[in-house]
Formats: structure tokens, sequence, C-alpha cells
DNA sequence: TTTTCATACCTAAGATAGTTATGTATATTT
DNA sequence: AAATATACATAACTATCTTAGGTATGAAAA
């Protein structure tokens, strides 16, 4: 995923995000839209991704829609209502998370 | 922790950070202090702190110093040269996570 | 033409970093 | 006297990832 271990646990946050800009995606077109929107920065592995994949899917926030594209099947991901509001609450968290850390790195001082 | 699952990964990058302010520290403090500065946005657990606070002593990043308070024992630490450094590296991975993860959640369309 | 690379899905073993629960001990507050 | 705060610690469990493999098709390179 990177060398930096602090994208643990963000994983499901960027799918549901990448798929409240974009009707649907499938996986690997996941892993290189994230590449190109992070310069390389970031590379999600196919075996973090897709079990992630499941695991929203179970929990009934993603929907599936399966295609043949030249011979080759896609397995396409689209949000379901309840991915729509989670992806909602997930963006709110990871805002929230930032501000924390960034509360920490650089504190207010105390007034007095 | 919290229930952010967000945090996971950064627990010592926020030591390092806590000590590069604070010249040394002791465990217990260190849960107060994040307490306060979060707001309780953030509480570090023990199970969470010391295994952590062992491993980051281990690699030799952290040095211990004991000392006898009202009769209570504690342990100070404080960062080595090495774990100077790496304060540093890791400050600069965390606005790098943060950055990255802004740039997937606000992407800057293309130009063309 | 055969091998490699890109596309496209998948799982399983192992590593790691947390949670939850528990333990010890002293000091303070209710 | 009992509960809470201070101060350390470990152990069983869980979740999320990495690493390493597997299947299969199509295109490009050797």
């Amino acid at each position: 995923m990177s060398n930096s271990k602090l994208y643990k646990g963000s994983l499901s946050t960027i799918i549901l995000q990448l798929l409240s800009k974009e009707d649907k995606m499938y996986g690997y077109e996941m892993t290189q839209r994230v590449k190109e929107l992070t310069k390389g920065e970031l590379n999600i592995t196919e075996g973090a991704l897709y079990p992630a994949l499941h695991k929203l899917e179970a929990d009934n926030l993603l929907e599936v829609e399966m295609k043949k594209v030249d011979n080759r099947l896609r397995k396409y991901y689209k949000l379901t209502q309840k991915g729509a509001t989670e992806s909602v609450s997930k963006l709110e968290e990871l805002e929230r998370f930032m501000q924390t850390m960034n509360g920490l790195i650089n504190p207010k001082p105390s007034l007095g």
C-alpha cells in the first residue's frame, strides 16, 4: 500500500470516497485511479483491496454488477443508499482525524 | 484509542512528536497530555502505549530514566539522537500522508 | 513465437498494531 | 471502607494489512 503505516485503517474510507465521485468502478480501476491521483505515493495492493471490497459488500455499503468487457470479467461496485450515508460520515471522520493530528503536532498555547 | 480506525499506525508518530516538544515525559503523562490536547477526542490506551514505548526504546529511538516521585515509580522517556532525527521524518511522513489523503478526497481536475 | 507485461479477479499465511481484560501497587478522595 | 487516580505491565484476541501465491485473457516485446 505504502511504506507508511499511516494508511492503515484508511482503505475503506478511500474506496467509499472514490465511489462517491464516480457512479461505479471496478477493483483494478480503483488501484489505478488511486495511483494516478496520488502520483504513485499510494499503491493499493490487491491483497488488501479485494477483501476490503468483499467486506463493504457484506456490510451492505456496496452493491455489485458483473460486466463482460473484451471477453474479460469485471465486477463493478457502486454505493448503496447506506454506503452513500457512510461515505459522508467516513469523510467527516477523516477530517476530524486530520484536525486532531494537526492539533497534536501544532498545539495552541493555552491562554493565560 | 478512538472509535476511528484512522489512528491505527499513528501512535509512534504521536509519541515522538510529544517528546520533540517536551524534554522528557513518562507514559501516563503522555496519555493525559494527548487527552487534553485533543479535547478527549483521542485517548491512548495503556495496552497500546506501553508496548509502543518498549519498541521505540528497543529501536534506540528513546532512552529511559527511572525516577521515584511520591513513593511511586516513573519511567521518563526522552528522545535519543536517532529518535530526534526520526521524529522529524515521521512528521514529514504525516504531513505527506495528510496531503495525499486531501488529494484523494478533493481531486484537482486535470487541466485540458 | 515464446515470453513478458498489463488487465482482472481471487485467497491464504504471516506480520503488526491495535483492543479488551487483567494484574500489581501507592495515594487520594468520597 | 470503598472508589478513583496515578503508574507501571502483560496476555489473549481482533482487524488490517503485506507477501506470496493462483487463474485467466490480451497485447507488446524479445
